[in-house]
RNA sequence: GGGGGUGUCGCAUAGUGGCUAUUGCAGCAGACUGUAAAUCUGUCACCGGAAGGUAUCGUUGGUUCGAGUCCAUCCACCCCCA
């Protein structure tokens, strides 16, 4: 696996490329739709890559162990096989699980005691069991276990938690090392850098994951409920230490505008339950702005979800199709307006790519921000 | 014509003498950032930004310190018998 870095934006630290794997290249940046248990939630695979035009997907480690099972995912020939999946993938280590199942789980140095959400069974996870399990996964990209601290955040508690995340990169990558990819293609392992909104520990963190020298490098601990303005300056900060010549995947992140926003300090993959989730409740990312497709002004527009949309759902379909779909519980409007989100982040990527590489980022940014904010 | 029953905030419900009338649905809005989320929160008689104020259990009257609750009356609807 290897990152080509294609074009840098003149003004700003944008960057276009392309991050070659096993199962095919990625387009940088690029965003990653989450597909915690197996499936993106209300999409099938074929929309996936007709109408979403994803690239790659994210799967997670401690939902897939929990269910259903290594044995299974095994037998299946690994998780691509098992859904039917030949693009790349990448797994969350269950890092995120350590912030967001924290009311059921025990942190030590050898690793985090995890109650199960399902049935309440205690299972252990270590640096070295969460990449056995990424190795019996045999997503093409891999995280390192890693905690991702809340925020607020004491001082004290991210430095510690930050040095346990270190201690715990360098025996992930002696269990990679040790251990053979399953299923006949190549794994990376990607670091992560924690150190919570301290510009200090973000520095030491940047600077220990670019000694690893990985393929591609990650951000985390971001976007847990900290002001917009810290995501930036961390990610800039961070950006800055870490090499260019690797992708930068920041984990978590996030809206439209946090994503260009973070484009234009040098991040070049993202991911976010944000645009799959919010679909769900009623809330369409357009290119004009935010809609709450639940509100009663949308009752009688029977005009397209998206005029700029690029799916084909955008079109075909009115607001007041989709609201009486969302608002009658119909499965099918959990299923368009989440194929309209995903493809409208994979549109703000795409042109974003574009428009890298032909210098107009900046500008192109600045006139989209107001109306990716904008509310409808 | 005779007999019986029922009327509670859009709908459905709880409440059979004692503080601010219950709950669900629907409605209206909000939240959501490496997914314990097709979830959660607020609001939902009227006025008010809020504190708070004013009402109200089909109607009108009555009993009572006190009535959604008891009594009478009328109205509406339902059932049964003719």
């Amino acid at each position: 696996m290897h990152f080509d870095l294609l074009h840098t934006d003149s003004k700003s630290k944008a960057r276009a490329g392309v991050l070659h794997t096993d199962h095919g290249p990625v387009e940088t940046p690029i965003f990653m739709p989450v597909g915690t248990a197996g499936t993106v939630k209300g999409v099938h695979q074929e929309e996936l890559k007709s109408e979403v035009q994803a690239q790659i997907i994210l799967g997670n480690t401690y939902h897939l162990y929990m269910r259903p099972g290594m044995e299974i995912m095994e037998a299946a020939g690994g998780l691509h096989q098992f859904i039917n999946w030949d693009k790349p993938i990448l797994t969350d280590s269950g890092g995120y699980q350590v912030y967001s199942l924290s009311g059921s789980n025990k942190i030590t140095e050898e690793g985090v005691r995890f109650q199960s959400h399902i049935n309440g069974s205690y299972h252990l996870f270590t640096p070295e069991r969460s990449i056995e399990i990424q190795r019996q996964i045999g997503a093409d990209i891999i995280m390192a276990f890693d905690e991702c601290t809340p925020y607020p955040c004491a001082y004290d508690y991210a430095k510690n938690s930050m040095h346990m995340t270190h201690r715990w990169l360098k025996r992930c990558f002696a269990y990679m090392n040790e251990s053979q990819p399953l299923y006949g293609h190549n794994q990376a392992l990607f670091p992560i850098v924690q150190g919570s909104v301290y510009r200090d520990l973000r520095v030491e963190s940047a600077e220990e994951i670019a000694k690893h020298d990985a393929i591609g490098n990650a951000i985390g601990g971001l976007s847990v409920g900290e002001p917009e303005e810290e995501i930036y300056e961390m990610t800039d900060l961070v950006c800055n230490i870490l090499p260019k010549d690797k992708p930068r995947y920041l984990m978590g992140v996030g809206t439209p505008a946090n994503i260009l926003e973070c484009i234009a300090l040098g991040v070049d993959m993202f991911d976010c339950v944000m645009p799959s989730r919010n679909a769900r409740h009623g809330m369409l990312f357009t290119s004009e702005g935010i809609i709450n497709i639940k509100n009663q002004k949308w009752e009688k527009d029977f005009s397209p979800i998206d005029p700029n949309g690029v799916a084909g759902t955008d079109t075909f379909h009115s607001k007041a199709y989709l609201r009486h779909l969302i608002i009658s519980k119909e499965s099918l409007g959990l299923q368009i307006a989440t194929i309209h989100n995903l493809a409208f982040y994979l549109w703000l990527v795409k042109t974003a790519r574009e428009k890298i590489k032909t210098n107009e980022f900046s500008t192109w940014k600045d006139e989209m921000l107001p109306k990716l904010r904008r509310r409808l």
